[in-house]
DNA sequence: GTAGATATGTTATAATGTATCAATTTTGCT
DNA sequence: AGCAAAATTGATACATTATAACATATCTAC
């Protein structure tokens, strides 16, 4: 991510936070920046590390953890259930915020993809889920593997 | 479960544990007994009290984890990535050891229906999936909400 | 300007999971 | 039977992830 791109996402986020009637402080923005800036998923302990590295001051993990529910709470960032880590989310498509995503994540490089999927999608996909009778409210899913970089670099 | 289909259930679980090449202890059968006889996800050390309880012996947290990853390793268990938790898996039904399997997991009563999904359904599924070339390992898909039960006793 | 909401600091603790080395039991082999 | 190797468990320590509780500071609305 370009540092243009970050500046216009960092933007971006510090609207979705207004709008919800809430500060974008210089903390939510560091952590939020580092996760966009990293290709990899963060714990919050790495979090706070990292924040000590990148910027002369510091940062409790327990704020982390504030920090990174509010931001969940805003969809501007995703916990991956699979890695107890976080990524930043939902800053370049207005459609992820509508959609169910689909995490692709690569046990070699860690990065990880993000591919929308519709609810409608989602019933077609499992034959009979609708038979049960249960109500999600699952907006994401994840899928460890390896991604096609890796494959290459592999084969 | 009854107590005959539990009897049937544990000595198929033996079978698959000697197919392996390895041994169905006093202490894995507890373990796997307590997850068939109790209809909500496990802790590692809810397991361990468990098994405390119902035992007038013990086993350390440590060997629970161990015979968690064992009997996970031979698809007799399967670990719930959005609870931390473990359940009882893949003796009813042969199918289940080839297929890919999506957790129902109900935030009221936190019982876990298990649903089916074959490979060719996950591709239908994500439509941009195939693109990005991306190689699944993955063997199960959660999603959390509220179950039919659960929803009728709420309206 | 003050009451209530928002945000962070600080400390302690809970919950989940792994590393390591020792002891024991089992298995296969001769 | 006897012995080496593998499998299993015990025991302790530690690492990682996450929350509770209470205090302080800051901002906002009236």
């Amino acid at each position: 991510m370009n540092k243009q791109r970050l500046t216009s996402t960092l933007n971006k986020a510090k609207q979705v936070c207004l709008e919800h009637g809430r500060k974008f402080t210089i903390q939510r923005k560091q952590i939020l920046q580092i996760l966009l800036t990293t290709d990899v998923p963060l714990s919050a302990y790495e979090l706070a590390s990292c924040y000590k590295l990148r910027t002369s001051s510091s940062v409790s993990v327990m704020s982390v953890y504030r920090i990174l529910s509010f931001l969940e709470s805003i969809n501007l960032v995703r916990r991956l259930n699979s890695a107890n880590k976080y990524i930043a989310y939902g800053t370049d498509s207005e459609v992820f915020k509508r959609e169910i995503s689909l995490f692709l994540i690569c046990r070699h490089c860690q990065k990880v993809e993000t591919l929308a999927v519709s609810q409608s999608d989602v019933a077609k996909l499992f034959p009979h889920f609708a038979d049960v009778g249960f109500t999600s409210q699952t907006k994401q899913f994840e899928m460890m593997g390896v991604c096609s970089e890796c494959q290459a670099k592999l084969a």
